[in-house]
RNA sequence: GCGCCUGUAGCUCAGCCGGACAGAGCAGCGGAUUUCUAAUCCGCCGGUCGGAGGUUCGAAUCCUCUCAGGCGCGCCA
């Protein structure tokens, strides 16, 4: 196993010997060398000539003659050669290249190829997904969802200790509108007006509409002041009995309407409507526990903050209900997605609200004003009260704040509402400093999408503010853009609802079904519908997926069909098919074994010959698959390694076009080009795997 | 108003911590098939890198200004 790449390899070369040359020490040096971008100029360039002409006092080219003469290559390289101003061209050796393939030990039970894993490890929190349970996971989902499992994939490869974290929304006023929701399913069902839950589900549509913006307003409003005293028995105890009751039956699956996903959206659909309408803010819910009634706009924050404590157990039965109900639903998502997230990486808004309270106090507690009169000796912050809520106003070093509004004053990161309320920056700060201080995280990586930046920074000045997170602790924003239509517009159905990540996945599935039978009846195949459905299946969401990573992350995506599932070009079908081709050589090579019985196996002990320009280039490009990994991990770009497996697979199409393998001229030849099928089906799948794309044997 | 992101070929995008004539894919045109899976490969066509200045031996890349689009800017997340 090689400790370094090809890349590092010839960086310390260089390093060494420029620090010979100017008298320095090695580390000191970059000695700026990149692949070339022309073959015709060799593997690799060192462009340091040029810059540092000038403090060697010399000519670049004269600089890039004593430098081409002082570094140690010929155990690796060709003589390398100068050209233009001061560029030293380098091309590695044919039979180097061949023995350092060579040197790749065959496959173990978790291949890593020649990959070793990092020798520094270190804790990091992958936080990603993350979505509000509330609803059904939409395509606003997806990108965090993928784009973080790349990422935790490969710094987990590379020997990170990577502990994902699934921050999920189950606490909120949206969680307060589906408790809201199973008392309307409570109430509809035991008052016997819903037989079952295709009636419920209409009803709540309906209901919906008759209190939506669509509505005649002088109607809407009666309907919603009947509403708003028909749920003032939600807050009355004297019904806890029969409602805490009812949900237990309703959990155990023993009432007619059971307790599934699509049930608690209608009624959560109906009771965001209620309370969205504009007559609602001034409509009041009788609290038989307080002198004021609440507004029918804020039941159900009302009802959060009851829950907060805990006064009413019913409600936090029904909250246990949704949440698990919805914590299911999300889970076979990430399956079907092919997600690495369990149950067990949810710590969701509901795990930290009971530390909440002590956030607040620990931020006041530490946040004290500073003496203005001398620079600080770094930013800080300083917690206030402003029209009674608890807020946190960062300043730099010269006491200037850091955010500011739109009328150019300090913008305070708020942790406390005036009504008491917590808001989402106080979770992520007790989040912050739970998984550094009780999780042990050095790296904290934030996977969300990029309208959020302002927030991330200031919760990340408030987390260095108060010494929850030092200097050796790295907060990062990984920031991703909008999926587009194809209109420009933010991807929505025709009618112009939010595209369910089901929906989006099943029309993926139809979509390749329908490709994969067009292809069949073009070349005249016949292929059984089961498995036409089963390859459907995986090459939909691996296109899906693929098609969110391949792009640089922070650019807004446009969301195509026909380019995502296409089969030319740089898609997932086609680097699955690169992929089956080659299972396929190693496949007959297994089965033709014969008396020499050069299999796959036996192949993989053979020597390597690079005779061919296109049997070079692949050999090549096996070995520079860990400089796109160490790319990805140092700046947590997935587009990289798509562009790596792309790459490699249109080296191998380009090695199995000119190069036959099993009709090889010769058995060294053969067992040669075996090998390197062998290589490069490894480094296929696992580049496919790390983007968390199933390779598949056959297609 | 301030801040962030994005402008590269007809379309979708790489390249952006400075390096050789700016690269892919798709679309268009022309070739290759008694296939180790043609869901392939080869060739051609196609670009004032939004614009203008500047720094530099060298700028798509860094700086300034400017134009265009998107997003964000205190009690939602």
């Amino acid at each position: 196993m090689h400790a370094e790449s090809l890349l590092e390899l010839l960086r310390g070369r260089f390093s060494a010997a420029i620090g010979d040359i100017l008298n320095q020490p090695a580390e000191q040096i970059d000695p700026i060398v990149r692949p070339s971008a022309d073959s015709r100029f060799g593997d690799y360039q060192c462009n340091a000539a040029m810059s540092l002409a000038r403090a060697a006092g010399c000519k670049p080219r004269e600089l890039a003659e004593r430098i081409a003469a002082r570094v140690r290559l010929d155990d690796v390289a060709e003589a390398p050669e100068i050209a233009g101003p001061g560029f030293i061209n380098v091309r590695l050796r044919d039979d180097w290249l061949a023995s350092r393939i060579g040197g790749i030990p065959q496959a173990g039970a978790a291949d890593r190829l020649d990959i070793p894993p990092r020798a520094r490890v270190q804790r990091v929190i992958v936080d990603y997904s993350s979505p509000n349970i509330a609803k059904q996971m939409h395509v606003g989902h997806i990108r965090s969802t993928i784009i973080g499992d790349v990422i935790a994939r490969v710094l987990a490869f590379l020997g990170d200790d990577v502990i994902r974290q699934n921050h999920v929304g189950d606490w909120g006023t949206q969680m307060g509108m589906v408790i809201l929701g199973i008392w309307h399913v409570f109430r509809l069902e035991t008052g016997g007006r819903c037989a079952d839950a295709a009636a419920l589900v209409g009803h709540f549509a309906a209901a919906a509409a008759e209190v939506g913006a669509g509505a005649d307003p002088a109607a809407r409003r009666a309907r919603l002041v009947a509403l708003g005293e028909e749920m003032s028995q939600a807050l009355s105890t004297e019904r806890s009995a029969e409602w805490g009751k009812w949900l237990g039956e309703f959990e155990a699956g023993r009432t007619r309407i059971a307790a599934t996903l699509e049930v608690l959206t209608s009624a959560y659909r109906f009771v965001n409507a209620v309370e969205d309408a504009p007559e609602s803010a001034e409509i009041g819910v009788r609290d038989p526990l307080r002198s004021r009634p609440v507004p029918l706009a804020r039941l159900s924050n009302h009802i959060v903050a009851e829950m907060l404590h805990a006064r009413h157990e019913e409600e936090l039965h029904a909250w246990r209900i949704a949440r698990e109900v919805s914590l299911r639903e999300t889970q076979s998502m990430y399956e079907r997605l092919g997600v690495l997230l369990r149950p067990e990486d949810v710590c969701g808004e509901s795990f930290f609200h009971d530390r909440l309270e002590a956030t607040v106090a620990e931020l006041r507690g530490r946040l004290i004003e500073r003496d203005r009169s001398q620079p600080a000796a770094a930013p800080y912050g300083v917690v206030r009260d402003d029209h009674g809520a608890v807020c946190v106003f960062l300043y730099d070093e010269k006491h200037e704040p850091q955010f500011r509004n739109p009328d150019g004053e300090a913008l305070p990161l708020l942790i406390r509402k005036s009504d008491g309320a917590f808001l989402y920056a106080t979770t992520d700060l007790a989040a912050v400093r739970y998984r550094i201080e009780e999780l042990g995280a050095r790296r904290l990586i934030y996977v969300t999408d990029a309208r959020q930046v302002q927030h991330f920074r200031q919760f990340f000045a408030a987390a260095r503010a108060v010494g929850w997170a030092c200097h050796e602790v790295s907060l990062e924003h990984v920031t991703f853009g909008s999926v587009m239509g194809e209109d420009r517009r933010p991807l929505k159905t025709r009618s112009g609802a939010t595209i369910r990540l089901s929906e989006l996945l099943d029309e993926a599935e139809e979509r390749v079904a329908a490709v994969i039978r067009d292809r069949q009846s073009a070349v005249g195949a016949e292929a059984a519908d089961a498995e036409v459905r089963s390859l459907a299946r995986a090459i939909g969401v691996a296109a899906v997926k693929y098609a969110d990573l391949k792009n640089d992350r922070n650019s807004d995506y446009v969301f195509s069909w026909d380019k995502m599932v296409a089969l030319q070009g740089n898609t997932a079908p086609y680097l699955l098919y690169a992929y089956a081709r080659l299972r396929s050589i190693l496949r007959e090579a297994a089965a033709d074994g014969g008396p020499q019985h050069r299999d796959a196996a036996s192949a993989s002990a053979a020597e390597i010959v690079l005779g061919h320009t296109a049997e070079r280039a692949l050999a090549l490009r096996l070995l520079r698959f860990r400089e796109a990994l160490a790319v990805v991990a140092a700046d947590l770009t997935p587009h990289v390694l798509c562009s790596y497996v792309y790459d490699l697979s249109s080296d191998l199409t380009q090695f199995y076009e000119a190069c036959p393998v099993l009709k090889a001229p010769d058995a060294r030849t053969r067992d040669s080009r075996l090998r390197l099928c062998d290589l490069t089906a490894r480094t296929l799948k696992l580049g496919l795997e790390l983007l968390g794309i199933q390779p598949i044997e056959r297609i």
